[in-house]
Order: C-alpha cells, then structure tokens, then sequence
DNA sequence: TCTGGGGTCCTCTGCCCT
DNA sequence: TCTGAGGGCAGAGGACCC
C-alpha cells in the first residue's frame, strides 16, 4: 500500500509533483510574521471579493479557496485578508523553479506554486529527493511544500495532496511531507478513493457520475468505458477510465508555450454602457498586448467575455487575417465584439483574451501598417517607456478608434 | 449568500465548400 | 439549378484546474 516515507523494497515511480503548502499565505507571512498562527487569507475582500489562498488556521474553520469574502468573514469573523501581491509570488515562484531544476531540467511548471519534476535519470531516490526538495524549498525560502511520487502524473499529483497537513480545530495537524505512490500498487491504491480525486472530476462530472451509481474509481475502473463515454462524452470518459486505470502516459514536458493570454475585470458595481465597458476594454487590451510583446508572441483570434449580473456569461470572438501584439488594434477589435452585445442587463465583469498565439514575425503587412508611424512603432516607444520608467510610466487613453497621429496615449503628469 | 482571475481542453452548432 | 452528405473551420459555451 502507499507509503509517506522512505522508500522501502518496491520500486518508486520517477515522477514527483511538488505543491507549496497555502502559497499565497505563506509569501505573504515571510513580510508579515506576526500573522503567523493567525487565520489569514489572501484575495479581493471587497463586496465580491473571494479568497485565493488561505491559512491552514482560516481553513480549520471551513474557509477556503474561491470561497466568496463575505462567507469566509462569517465562517471565521477574525480572519485577516491581505490584498494578493501576484509580482513579489511571481518572483518567489521563479526562485523555487530555479531550486527544483537542480534536481532535474525536467520540470514542468503547473502554475506558480506547483511543478511535476521527472527525477528518472537522477542518482538518487524518488522519495529521497523529494525530502531534499522539501529541505531546500523551506531553508532558502521559508516555505514548506508537499512531495506526491509515483509512476504517473495523477497518482504523483494526489500524493502531494496527501503528503500536506490537514487543518483541524485544533490547529493544522502535521502533514507527511512526501507521499509515495509505489509502482505495481496503484490500483489498489485508487480503488477505494472518491471519484472526487481523480484530476479532471469537477463538480459537474461528479453529479454525472453519481447519477449512474459511481462513487468510488473503482466502480469508474470496472465501468464499461462506451456507456461512460456516453454520460461524460467522448474524450472525457476515455480519460477518466484511464486514470482510473492508473494509467496516465502524459510525460513531463519543460517549458510548453502559452497558448492564450487574457485579463479581466470585476466591477464592484455592474455597468450598464457600451461607454464604460469600452473604456475597460482599452485598459484590458493594452495589459495583454504589453505581455504578448514581453513573451515575444501576437495572436490572431480575439475573444472578449461579458458576465452580466445574473452571471449568466457570454464570449464572442473573431479571428483576424493577420496575428496583433498591439493593444490600440486589441482593443478596437475587443470593442467591435463589444457592440454585439446588449448590455442593458448590467454587465459585472468584462474580459479581453487573445488566442492562437504564434510568433509576431510572421505579422502580415496591412495598409494600415504602411503608413509611418503605425501602431506597431508607438506600442515599441511604448514599451521602452516602461522598460525605463516602469508600466506606471504611461497609460492608454480612451481614444483607441483614433489613428497613431491622434494617439490615445497619455503621460501621467 | 455569492461566486476572482488566468488558463486549458472539449463539445456542440452553424456555416461554407466540395 | 437544386439537394443532401460530409469534412473543415470558426464561434460559443461548459467544465475544470490552481
């Protein structure tokens, strides 16, 4: 059966997820220590605020993540929320990536607090890396983290589930820091665990499942895969059986090139002109063109995303000739989109996305590039700009139908 | 009572073309 | 010229993840 310590007579698997305990929080502690012990949570505490991340204190009283703010203050009235700081996690997360790489260059980063590492061409244990890795992540940086190893993805990732501590009313109980998944072991393993566990069951999927009687990923095992395919669709129920089946070939892949880049907003109060929204949208685009510049990529399909109040949410999109990294063209395209949409209902958050994402060397002329200077030139003056003055330096302004000559960039005075 | 923000992947539908 | 089948693609939405 699974262990959480030391390797023993079996043989280990050579993946190993690593998952920092309550990320966020812990960053946030580093600068704040005399929260430590406290519940505290970090995340928007406005009206619709929700947490991102919380103590192991906030969580033994039931509250936690994507948890509305107001419900998390009701369930535990001393919380403390701290506004989230996503540079200064940016920074650690980069630092403790550079830590895991020197274990292995195989590692591939999940989000900024997590990463599957493949260890099968290292001299060392599995298991035995996996403590080192939690040795050096806590004395470099002050941040514990948990270590899930085994033969696959899956089972690495839910042994790092199991290896963290659990909060209780008593005080966060002690996790075991590294769980080990051995091989030949995994369906004994996964059978008795909820088909909750398996990565992939929302809450949509369960409701499904369980609607055909399937509780356990034993039952989804044993479960002809062509009715799952029915209830789940296609693609989903082969999935599903296969991790079920402790089989999971997807490898560890470095480094995989993002494939859309997005932001969006949440209105404290929802807006009910095209106006406003437009003026968000030309902020929302010049963000995302500023970060396609900075990782060297443009795209061609631009979606914009409306949730009203009822949170009832729509996208529309529309797929250009030519890919854009410029956010006066993002935004007027994102604009465009925005005209279809009735927004009489009021409209609570308003996104912009950019997909399709490919190499901006391969941006096609368009008559309107021909002209001098075009938007390609002012968003480079642009980004020099922050590059020496920072991304405060120099804010768009409203006027993004305008040409380059009637420029809506505007010098914060 | 309330539901952030940034992603990925899949499915369905409608349209266009052959 | 009309009609239907089928493939490819774009657009929209849903589900899930952290």
């Amino acid at each position: 059966m699974a262990k959480s310590t030391q390797s023993g007579d079996t043989q280990s698997g050579t993946i190993l997820h690593v998952d920092m305990d309550a990320f966020f929080v812990s960053v946030e502690l580093l600068r704040r220590p005399e929260l430590r012990g406290l519940p505290v949570a970090v995340g928007g505490s406005g009206s619709r605020g929700v947490v991102a991340s919380a103590s192991y204190e906030a969580r033994s009283y039931g509250v936690s993540s994507a948890m509305p703010a107001g419900q998390a203050r009701r369930l535990c009235p001393e919380i403390v929320f701290l506004p989230g700081d996503h540079q200064l996690y940016q920074e650690v997360s980069g630092r403790i990536m550079v830590i895991l790489r020197s274990f292995t260059p195989l590692v591939e980063p999940l989000s900024l607090d997590e990463a599957f590492l493949d260890v099968a061409g290292a001299h060392r244990q599995p298991v035995e890396i996996g403590h080192l890795i939690r040795g050096q992540v806590r004395e470099e940086e002050g941040i514990s983290c948990a270590v899930g190893v085994a033969a696959i993805k899956f089972l690495a990732k839910l042994g790092s589930k199991l290896a963290k501590p659990e909060p209780t009313r008593s005080g966060p109980s002690e996790g075991v820091g590294v769980f080990e998944v051995p091989v030949g072991e995994e369906r004994a393993f996964l059978a008795p665990r909820p088909v909750s566990d398996i990565w992939g069951v929302g809450p949509a999927t369960l409701a499904r499942l369980s609607r055909i009687g399937i509780a356990t990923i034993g039952e989804l095992a044993q479960f002809p895969l062509e009715r799952l395919e029915q209830v789940v669709g296609k693609a989903h129920g082969q999935h599903l059986h296969s991790l079920a089946n402790a089989v999971d070939p997807r490898p560890v892949i470095p480094e995989t090139a993002p494939k859309s880049m997005s932001h969006e907003k949440t209105f404290p109060r929802d807006v009910y002109t095209h106006d406003a929204l437009g003026a968000e949208l030309v902020a929302l685009s010049d963000s995302v063109a500023s970060r396609l510049r900075t990782a060297r990529v443009a795209g061609r399909t631009v979606t914009i995303k409306v949730r009203f109040g009822d949170f009832t949410t729509i996208t529309r999109s529309h797929t250009l000739a030519s890919p854009v990294d410029s956010g006066v063209v993002l935004a007027r395209e994102a604009k465009r989109l925005l005209e279809e949409v009735d927004v009489d209902p009021g409209v609570r958050l308003i996104g912009v996305g950019v997909s399709e994402l490919e190499d901006p060397g391969q941006r096609q002329l368009s008559l309107e590039d021909a002209g001098a200077p075009s938007w390609h030139d002012v968003d480079r003056a642009v980004d020099r700009i922050r590059d020496r003055f920072g991304t405060e330096a120099i804010h768009t302004g409203g006027i993004a139908d305008a040409g380059p000559r009637q420029t809506g960039w505007t010098r914060p005075s």
